[in-house]
RNA sequence: GGGCCAUUAGCUCAGUUGGCUAGAGCGCAGGUAUCACACACCUGAGGUCACAGGUUCGAGCCCUGUAUGGCCCACCA
């Protein structure tokens, strides 16, 4: 293999080979069994659906740091890349295109077999799993490739069955009827965070419903108001909805039990109008607010999330009798699965719901019932999935219930065993798990994890209903003990009336038993899980459980979970509650669902015996691992937004494909420019433009393109240095102040970038390698060391400190810019084998590959050369920012005389004469503490020097400057002496600033003295 | 309505427990084909730190309020 480096830097033919040789020698594999700590990141598995954009690749980016970065540390580190099956929005695509290419349904096509549904999204993923694993490749991810997964795979369907036996078995998951967000194109229900809301206008339309019996027999006979007044009771209430086809499922109307217009009616009913329906007139003081419209609103259970919880409210406690004045009320459910009015509606039966909608308000104007309609806009949800309205349903769907589970998760990050980077983000996650809402975990889809359980309807009277679960398993008796051993049932009455349901739930590997049942009557549920459901467990999942595998003993918990906040709560949270309830936790009194218990005794979990409290004594390690949480850290990535401000995304077209920025400008340079822009700050403004090719790209990567070139032309000049060269041994005392100060440098590069990365500050350690190696590195180092290296007499020792800087160098942006580093390592290996300056810069040497290099560790600091070089800096700057002022000529040397403060001053300047000659392009003619301006020379002061510049003369430039800065010593003067003056000052602040302050003064009136002579 | 965040140079953003004349990149102005690099080098201009109060010897930073923008949650029938 060539190492030799090519003149011009191609992004292109570097990544390609870099990569293609970590893969060929298996640099990214990791085993269990190896030494070191353990260091494991499991990737936020993309979704399938379509290809990555930039926020996936700044995620990737910073992950890859981090493993990069420790794996040079020593850690035996492992990153589990894979994919997600993201269930409805994946079967959505997939579903779309079919209407578009083939003009079929799901229906048409069928669910399983050949060119069936499910066949056809498997083909999908295919596609776009094998692109995004590229697209990671191509970023230089340094994942672990065998170990990918997905969430469908065989490996996370076991752990998905395990979990859902698991949860069956305690008694944690259920079956219920709820009001679901129902999507009438893809006929399944959505959670609430796939739904977004659109501004739809449309109308308010006044209903009036007629008062049966309005002075009849009821408690109350006359409404009165506070002054006796009487007011005539109306006729009518008039309810106010921008949903009138939904008055088909009313059930009753509500209004405030304080409310004087309104109170002498309740228990009354109305008529209601076109079905003629009798509704009772309940209230309801958390529904109804008396002072918004009418006072009056009409209650439709089962088609509104407020009117539900009006129905359950008035729902009979178990065991209890009904509350006198909190009689239940119906719940109708008046739509079809595909949005059509149901045969509750009557003669509205079969009509689509606009149309339904378009007919009632026609009917209702025919009877004079409708009062008045006016424009209104509306915020209705849509679903995410399929861009239609959604709509409140009424079904049947399986829910876990969260309180026993969330607690324990709420407590790991109260008390820091999980800690959030910012941290300002557990705020989100507490406050979301607090509410411990019940999670519905079925889908009506096609792809996915379909639900473990059969079902039996039960025919026999209710009296006979088995009482527990034993009793039930009597209803099997086709079953061995052996095999009633993984099983777990559940006796189910979903929505407290109706058909009764005995749940069989079966543990993964059981086949046999699963067809027995199938043959005795048993039908599993055609739901499928939430794509959610799934991805809780991948971070023990992916290692293996649950089997105890070596993997999860060495790599769970996993380090650090790096994600967007968009998924905190959909995602972390879930992830940490599962986690727990498999791998810890064992929640000693979660609330037993009905008939739960019995089943296997079967033990899942490496870690049986966690201790029952969470401040269990011992490390966060120990903690940690007790309880079974899924990671230490929770470090949370910027979002990345367009030049607008808005969000990316494919439907926009304002997506970047981290791919085009790879091919525009590498992906070092990719990878090095997000990594400046992850900052604590939440978003990063992202301006995008199209190039000639039609590529989606930006110029903000011209900063990481700019930083490679740089670093590969600068080790480019460096290595050719050292081809003619012979090594000699480390002499330190023959080094010069710039090789101690530029070694120095390079070890508070090295201990900044540890402090950032400790607390994923990835901006701060891409910022550290930046001004390390451009402006210390080749701005001053270099340029110091060209004379140097042309001199035999130092030569060897400037060669030593040049190649073991370069070398740390290589391997301290090694995570951040790896394909180019590594490339440049394999020259330098070649042209110089031996780096290392022992107690300065050590670790060094010849690795073959970067990859596998030491992570630099923070030598011994040199604070004399940080005193001093900078001072020599300011020097020469300031007899540049002369030439510049006074257009001299760039290759003509201007006379320099020094007056430096003092003997020590003097010598300092001397001995680094050559420096200041170079860089400044000058000559000193002269240096002492006490050297007498030449005749027309220009004076400026810099760092506590006087120089002294002939050759320059220009009256009028030298009045302009001179007035300048005249005029910003005087304004400095006047702050401090103001600060001086101030007694509270002197009194208060540190006596060390005050005489900072003093000497500044002194300082800053000795140079305007000097100016004015 | 509740919560979180942001507001610093023309643009995009840093600024750590309050303490030197508030920084970077891009852009801008002037200069430079110098033998690593014009994707570069040298120099410079440019900021009332959103606004109003307060605490303090001292505030970009802490407190209170206001304005503007963004996000999350709950949402009025």
């Amino acid at each position: 293999m060539p190492t030799d480096l090519p003149k011009t830097y191609d992004p292109a033919a570097v990544e390609a080979q870099a990569y293609q040789t970590w893969l060929d020698e298996k640099c990214f594999a990791a085993d269990a069994a190896a030494p070191g700590e353990g260091y494991c990141i499991v990737i936020p598995p993309p979704n399938v659906t379509g290809a990555l954009h930039l926020g996936h690749a700044i995620n990737a980016t910073l992950q890859d740091i981090l493993i990069r970065m420790h794996r040079m540390a020593g850690y035996n580190t492992v990153w589990i890349p894979g994919i997600d099956h993201a269930g409805i929005a994946t079967q959505a695509v997939v579903e779309k295109q079919l209407k578009e290419q083939e003009n079929k349904t799901r229906h048409d096509v069928g669910r399983e077999g050949k060119g069936g549904l499910v066949e056809r999204i498997w083909a999908w993923k295919q596609q776009y799993g094998d692109r995004i694993i590229n697209q990671l490749k191509r970023l230089g991810c340094s994942c672990d490739w065998d170990r990918t997964r997905f969430t469908l795979d065989e490996m996370c369907a076991r752990a998905v069955r395990h979990t859902f036996f698991k949860l069956f078995k305690d008694g944690f998951i259920y079956r219920g009827k709820r009001l679901v967000n129902w999507d009438i194109f893809l006929q399944t229900s959505i959670s609430d965070d796939e739904i977004y809301k659109e501004t739809v206008k449309t109308s308010m339309w006044h209903i009036a419903y007629p008062i049966e019996n309005r002075d009849g027999d009821g408690s109350a006979s006359e409404s009165k108001t506070g002054t006796g007044t009487v007011s005539p009771r109306p006729a009518q209430m008039i309810v106010a909805t921008t949903r009138p086809e939904t008055m088909l499922g009313d059930t009753a109307v509500a209004v405030h039990s304080q409310d004087p217009r309104w109170n002498w009616a309740i228990g009354k009913h109305v008529r209601l109008p076109l079905t003629g329906r009798l509704i009772p007139i309940i209230a309801d003081d958390i529904l109804v607010d008396p002072k918004f419209g009418t006072g009056v609103v009409k209650v439709t259970p089962a088609h509104d999330p407020n009117d539900y919880a009006v129905w359950q409210r008035r729902q009979p406690k178990p065991g209890q009798p009904a509350v006198s004045g909190v009689e239940p009320i119906d719940l109708i459910n008046i739509l079809t699965p595909d949005g059509k009015i149901n045969e509750n509606g009557g003669p509205y039966a079969g009509l689509k719901r606009d149309a339904a909608r378009k007919k009632i308000v026609e009917d209702l104007t025919a009877q004079g019932l409708l009062v008045k309609e006016e424009p209104h806009e509306a915020q209705v949800g849509h679903s995410d999935r399929s861009k239609t309205p959604i709509e409140p349903y009424l079904s049947d769907q399986w829910f876990v219930h969260m309180a026993p589970l969330a607690e324990p998760a709420l407590e790991v990050v109260r008390n820091g065993t999980i800690k959030f980077y910012p941290e300002r983000h557990a705020q989100q996650y507490l406050a979301w798990l607090g509410e411990k809402r019940d999670w519905p975990i079925s889908r009506q889809l096609w792809w996915g994890h379909r639900i473990p359980v059969w079902m039996f309807l039960w025919n026999g009277p209710h009296a006979d209903l088995p009482s527990d679960s034993q009793q039930v398993r009597m209803e099997l008796p086709y079953l061995t003990n052996e095999q009633n051993q993984t099983i777990a049932v559940q006796v189910m009455r979903p929505g407290g009336k109706g058909d009764i349901f005995i749940g069989v739930c079966v543990l993964p590997g059981n086949p046999e038993i699963e067809s027995l049942i199938e043959k005795n009557g048993g039908r599993q549920d055609p739901d499928v899980l939430d794509t959610w459901f799934s991805s809780a467990l991948w971070p023990h999942s992916t290692l293996g459980w649950p089997d105890s595998t070596p993997d999860l003993d060495k790599w769970y918990p996993t380090s650090v979970l790096l994600t967007g906040r968009d998924i905190i709560t959909l995602w972390v949270a879930r992830m940490v509650m599962t986690g727990m309830y498999n791998m810890g936790f064992a929640p000693s009194s979660g609330t037993p669902g009905e008939g739960g218990g019995g089943g296997t005794t079967e033990q899942c979990s490496p870690h049986p015996n966690p201790p029952p409290e969470y401040q269990g004594r011992g490390s966060r390690q120990e903690v940690g691992r007790a309880l079974g949480i899924p990671f230490y850290d929770v470090a949370i990535n910027p979002t990345i937004l367009d030049g607008k401000g808005e969000r990316m995304s494919k439907s926009k077209g304002n997506g970047v494909d981290p791919v085009d920025v790879i091919d525009t400008h590498g992906a070092d340079a990719l990878r090095f420019t997000l990594a400046t822009m992850a900052t604590e700050t939440q978003d990063v403004r992202m301006p995008v433009k199209k190039d000639a090719q039609g590529r989606n790209t930006s110029d903000k990567f011209d900063l990481g393109r700019n930083f490679c070139t740089k670093l590969w032309n600068a080790s480019k000049f460096a290595i050719s240095n050292f081809e003619s060269q012979i090594p000699v041994p480390v002499d330190e005392s023959n080094w010069s102040l710039a090789d101690h100060w530029i070694i120095s440098r390079f070890n508070r590069a090295v201990a900044e970038s540890d402090a950032a990365l400790k607390v994923y500050r990835f901006d701060v350690y891409a910022k550290a390698c930046y001004d390390f190696f451009w402006r210390d590195f080749c701005d001053w180092y270099v340029e110091a060391a060209k004379p140097a290296m042309k001199d035999p007499k130092r030569a060897g020792q400037t060669a030593n400190v040049l190649a073991t800087v370069l070398d740390g160098s290589l391997r301290l942006m090694h995570p951040i810019i790896p394909f180019i580093t590594e490339t440049i390592w394999w020259r330098l290996n070649e042209v110089r084998p031996e780096r290392e300056l022992p107690g300065r810069l050590e670790g060094s040497g010849n690795t073959p590959r970067l990859i596998k290099a030491k992570w630099p560790t923070v030598g011994a600091f040199c604070e004399d050369a940080e005193h001093v070089f900078p001072k020599l800096q300011e020097i020469i700057v300031a007899i540049r920012n002369v030439r510049n002022d006074y257009k001299v000529d760039v290759k003509k040397p201007v006379k320099v005389s020094i007056n430096a403060p003092g003997e020590e001053a003097t010598q300092k300047v001397l001995e680094n004469r050559e420096l200041i000659e170079i860089l400044a392009t000058c000559r000193l003619i002269a240096v002492a503490p006490a050297v007498a301006p030449p005749a027309d020379s220009i004076r400026v002061s810099a760092a506590g020097a006087e120089l002294f510049i002939e050759g320059v003369i220009d009256p009028e430039a030298e009045k302009q400057r001179g007035g300048k800065r005249r005029e910003e010593l005087t304004k400095l003067i006047a702050t401090l002496i103001a600060r001086l003056n101030n007694a509270g000052y002197i009194a208060k602040a540190p006596p060390e600033l005050v005489q900072q302050t003093k000497d500044q003064l002194a300082a800053a009136e000795a140079e305007l003295q000097k100016l004015d002579q």
